[in-house]
DNA sequence: GCCAATCTGTTCGGTAACGAACACAGCGCT
DNA sequence: AGCGCTGTGTTCGTTACCGAACAGATTGGC
């Protein structure tokens, strides 16, 4: 059953929201449909609206030069798109791309201001989001310059299998070389791999997580890290 | 002149409050000396302290794995330690050590907070600084991931150059490898090939920035970004 | 059923790192 | 003067990834 009007507790940020705080803030949402590589937000503009993901996921980059392009965080139903709002900045430190088609809750940057200035919920929930989108950049950092691409694929995997909300989802090894700012061949490998030890499966895009332990074993500790600090921040749901 | 009160606006953050807020603040801190290699927060711990640094600077590192560890932001006197309180976070993303010894201005914790709710100026600095640290953190990703040892050594000079506002200062390669993250002869080998351009002269640990316009040219653009960032997000001064 | 576009697989030579090991030089200490 | 410590320079073979190019394989459109 998928209602007209979508499950807002499909985003655990909201989730974790008092209901009063909540049905403020649903009131003044709309949904939105996200389509694949939809571009959200580019670096240096305005945010003019932001975005609570329902089964849409979005990954957050940055490029380096022209052509060097890097995914630092990847946001889902976990999370928001948008939060360094609450720091009273009006611009994104990254480019913001939908990954995964699907539905999410769309505010506008005024709306929502006025909605952090009602909820100090709001706001104490957010701010220890943006905490733990600190930590998110701070362990890419260290995991793009330490580990192999296998193992990052293998994590970028399992961050996508958790969004996803499904063992399937699309992509293809040119985006995903994007992802890890690595070429087209080097994810072929890693992903051939993979496959090879029946971790996953694909096919023209369409990937299958076969064996999730098994994908977790294969990659470095900082999914598990990232994993860590976010039930840690913000409680274990 | 080195007066034994030491003189506040030489942070520039603090020099950035309001007068009253200002003198608010700094009756609280208490000047501190930094040594150097003294390590002032653990990822995890709780934070204790909060940190204005006058001259010393102090470096933001992360550890993949026990022997792999990373600098991911330099804090000297354009910012501060211990920002990431103001989300509500009694913990810290990442390690901080002295990287340029020197004094400071400390505040606990608790004091740190109740002038926060004192001043909605410090809040909306801070906040602001804040956002600079996640630029800073999303550069650090995309550079440490495309750029070549002797652009990032450049930069990383360059950096310190600024906050430790003398044209020497103290690093060894050893201690260069663990912040960029690769071995001690890579440094040697990055570090001679700038020498040899006369852009530094060293020996035994002491560095000399002898041609800083060389050296933006020798470093990657990654400079000039975060610099743009701090400024365009704090105001030119 | 065929073409064209897209996606995946493979190859080539080249390079910037890697780990490990050793040589040497400057400096402080006794 | 001699010793040892610390910091720098150099070498070795190895590895992961690079850019470029091309070959096959699957899919959708007409």
């Amino acid at each position: 059953m998928r209602p007209a009007q979508p499950d807002p507790a499909a985003n655990q940020l909201l989730a974790r929201l008092p209901r009063k705080d909540q049905q403020r803030l649903l009131a003044e949402c709309e949904p939105a449909s996200l389509a694949f590589a939809e571009i959200l937000v580019e670096p240096g503009e305005p945010i003019r609206d932001v975005y609570f993901p329902l089964q849409s996921f979005i990954s957050l980059t940055t490029s380096a030069d022209q052509h060097n392009i890097l995914e630092v965080a990847l946001v889902g139903n976990e999370g928001m798109l948008g939060a360094s709002l609450i720091l009273g900045v009006d611009a994104s430190p990254y480019h913001a791309l939908v990954q995964g088609e699907g539905m999410a809750l769309r505010l506008g940057a005024v709306q929502f201001r006025r909605q952090l200035d009602l909820s100090t919920a709001l706001q104490r929930l957010l701010k220890r989001y943006l905490f733990v989108v600190m930590c998110q950049l701070t362990q890419a950092a260290a995991c793009t310059r330490f580990h192999v691409v296998e193992t990052r694929l293998a994590r970028w995997l399992l961050m996508t299998h958790d969004r996803a909300q499904s063992d399937r989802f699309h992509v293809t090894h040119e985006f995903l070389a994007y992802m890890l700012g690595v070429r087209r061949v080097g994810v072929t490998k890693a992903a051939s791999a993979l496959q090879s030890r029946h971790l996953i499966a694909y096919s023209r895009g369409d990937i299958t997580v076969l064996d999730r332990p098994g994908l977790e074993a294969a990659s470095c500790a900082c999914y598990q890290a990232d994993a860590a600090a976010y039930t840690r921040t913000l409680g274990k749901r």
